[in-house]
DNA sequence: CAGTATCCGGTGCGATACTG
DNA sequence: CAGTATCGCACCGGATACTG
C-alpha cells in the first residue's frame, strides 16, 4: 500500500534530493553551482535534477544571457517551495537533537520582520501545537 | 562537510526509518505489530530499530506482563517525539502535491480542540509565513 | 558550462528459513 | 513473539574521462 509519506520518501528521501531542493531555495540555478555547493556526483546530480522535474519539484528552463552562449536553469515549482516547510522541519530537529559538530545548513527568516523561522505544528484552531503533550495521532479510516 | 540536514537524513533518511517512527507514534510497540503494518522485513525492521535507538530516537524496555512470558517494546524518545512535525510536513506535502492514489498515513488532532493538525512556518513574531512569498533563505554565515 | 559514458565496489533490501 | 542467518540482486553512488 502507497501512503503519503512512503510516496514522499520516494521522491525526496534520497540522498542528495533534498540537499538540491536547499540549494534551488538559496537561489542557486546552475548545475555546476549545485554540484560544486552539494558535492554529488555528477552524474547522480543530473538524475536527481530529472527526476525532481519529473514529479514537478523543479522546472528547468533555457535562456539566453546576452553575449554568451545559451544556459540552463533550475528553478523550484510551487510544489518545490512547499517542501520548504519540510527542510525547516528538519533543520529545526538537527540543531535540537544533532551534535554540535553539524553545521547549519540554512537560515529561514521572516521577510517581513526579519526574525527567524521554524517549522510547528499548528491546529486549525488557531494554536500552536506541542508534538510532546498536546498532539493525538490515529489512524485514518 | 556535515550539515544538519545530510545528518538527520543519514538517520532517519533509509526506507523504513520514519514509517518506524509512524508506528510507534500510533503506540504500536512490539515488533511484530510494527513489522505487520510496515510490512518491513524483519531482517531491515531489526537494523532499523537498533539503529533509531542507537541514535536516541527510541528506546527499548523490557516488561513482563502477568501471566506470560517477558516482552520488549519500543517507545518513542523525546528526541523521537520531535520528529512529528517532520512527519506532519510530510503529509501535508504529500496530501497537497501527490495523487489520490496515496493513502493518508496518518491524521494529526489537537488534544484541546479535535482540530486537524498541519505543519506551519511560523515567525518568531508570532506570525505564519507563507513559504511562497514570505520567506527568506539564507546560508548561515 | 552541462551534462554522458563507463566502470566498479558497497550495501540496501527482499525472500526465505531457522533459533531462543 | 522477537529476532538471526544467509543469499543474491539491484542499484546507489564515487571516480574519472569524454562530448556538445
Amino acid at each position: 500500500m502507497q501512503t503519503l509519506i512512503s510516496e514522499a520518501l520516494a521522491l525526496v528521501g534520497e540522498r542528495w534530493s533534498l540537499l538540491v531542493v536547499r540549494e534551488l531555495s538559496l537561489g542557486r540555478r546552475r548545475f555546476d553551482e549545485i554540484q560544486a555547493a552539494t558535492g554529488a556526483p555528477r552524474a547522480v546530480l543530473a538524475d536527481r535534477l530529472r527526476r525532481l522535474t519529473a514529479a514537478g519539484i523543479c522546472a528547468t528552463r533555457t535562456y539566453q544571457p546576452p553575449g554568451s552562449r545559451s544556459r540552463r536553469e533550475y528553478v523550484l515549482t510551487d510544489a518545490g517551495v512547499d517542501l520548504l516547510p519540510l527542510l525547516a522541519a528538519f533543520v529545526d530537529w538537527g540543531e535540537r537533537h544533532l551534535g554540535p559538530d553539524a553545521v547549519r545548513d540554512i537560515e529561514y527568516r521572516h521577510l517581513a520582520c526579519g526574525g527567524h523561522v521554524t517549522a510547528q505544528l499548528v491546529c486549525e484552531c488557531g494554536q500552536l501545537v506541542s508534538p510532546r503533550d498536546q498532539l493525538v495521532a490515529q489512524i485514518n479510516p
